[in-house]
DNA sequence: TAAGTTGTTGGCCATGTGCCCAATAAAGGC
DNA sequence: GCCTTTATTGGGCACATGGCCAACAACTTA
């Protein structure tokens, strides 16, 4: 009856166990918060010792920022995915707005909540969060002015418009973990009105704009 | 040379005792950071032991969630000063939001980004951030009413005017434990410029009635 | 002045954290 | 085949946390 279930240890390459432990850590972020991912708690959740995550992060905090980054840059791939497709901007933009009102995204705002109040403390943190916000901006702004240039959007200052955005888009993710409240009127789609009115749109255009238009071929 | 600098023990009256371990915990938490409210940390800016705080408050979150009740409704005092003096409501709104941008409150943003973090984790912080939400948005919805009432503002929906400053509020603060960046526009007058278009006021109205017209008077 | 109430102390325990180090075992080079 | 390298383990240390509890002492009351 010697059930020989899994060998003592299993040996993995080391940038593969590396990446593991990267991603792990990111769902762990994600999911139950950057406090959580402890050496503990991810050894656990791979099968191993603490010891083997000391040893691909001497440094805890670096698998943290480390970590934050991932999560963040996949995140982000998945909003507001590489324009492959060529779309025009306003759909672009539609999508990213849309999905970040309605989809379930509510895991990646508690995240940056997560990750801009932590880096209060954590140094290595605080540069993962710059470099990451530098990157949203910097798309989100490519974006905007790709669509002016389409003469899909107007206005006096693209980087302006773009940065409005952004902060409407943060502080409505600054209520993430609010109880939902039973009264009051929420406003959760004041990123989607912001972006219309600081890009020209006519209300509705970005909601109307979210879904592929179907209607003819359907 | 028996010294006797200061006696073994000062009794102090319950409700004054328990008055000073808030203020000094929300002290600590607006400076330090929520987390650094320790039974050890409080004990030793108040000098006295760890154990005297748990007999105070038995439960340490509940010290928590009070000290910031106590710290945000304090600040916020501080912030939108209540209406003894009947200033015009566009008045006590720039005051407000100038305040906000330029003063010393980064101590504050970054307290909310906290207090709205942690309280994902610790049940009665949410509670208390909840109440505290709905104590600063009923402020605002009744000054922009007011204003709205003496034809100083102009808006179709007052409630959601309000609520469209604060997230841009919020979505400022989100910010707040940021390294200052050396390139790249910040836009920290967002939240003015929101509130000048949502209510009808002229581009620089706020940050020209911030200060009292002494123009005249000299 | 004596007794009682309770604010206050000192100490301990269980838990969780990052980090360090020697021992072990799996993989690759010769 | 052996030998070297190193991925992986197991154990431990130092520190910080919240909470519990008996003893002490300041103040009130009789």
């Amino acid at each position: 009856m010697t059930s020989r279930p899994r060998p003592k240890q299993s040996r993995k390459l080391p940038e593969q166990r590396r990446a593991e432990i990267l991603r792990t850590a990111a769902r762990i972020g994600l999911e139950e918060g950057l406090e959580r991912i402890t050496l503990r708690r991810v050894a656990d959740a791979l099968g191993v010792r603490p010891g083997l995550i000391s040893h691909y992060f001497p440094v805890a905090d670096h698998l943290l920022s480390e970590a934050f980054a991932f999560a963040a840059t996949t995140e982000r791939g998945s909003l507001l995915p590489s324009d492959e497709e060529e779309l025009p901007p306003v759909e672009r933009l539609a999508r990213f707005l849309v999905r970040l009102t309605d989809g379930d995204y509510r895991d990646l705002s508690r995240l940056w909540l997560n990750a801009r109040h932590l880096s209060r403390f954590k140094d290595t943190l605080r540069e993962a969060v710059g470099a990451q916000e530098s990157q949203t901006r910097a798309e989100l702004v490519a974006l905007v002015g790709k669509g002016v240039r389409a003469g899909e959007f107007t206005t006096d200052d693209e980087v302006r418009a773009a940065l409005h955005i952004l902060i409407t888009v943060d502080g409505l993710g600054a209520y993430a973990n609010d109880d939902a409240p039973q009264e009051g009127p929420d406003y959760g789609d004041a990123a989607i009105e912001t972006a219309e009115a600081r890009l020209g749109l006519a209300p509705g255009t970005l909601r109307a704009r979210a879904l592929p238009a179907r209607t003819a071929a359907g």
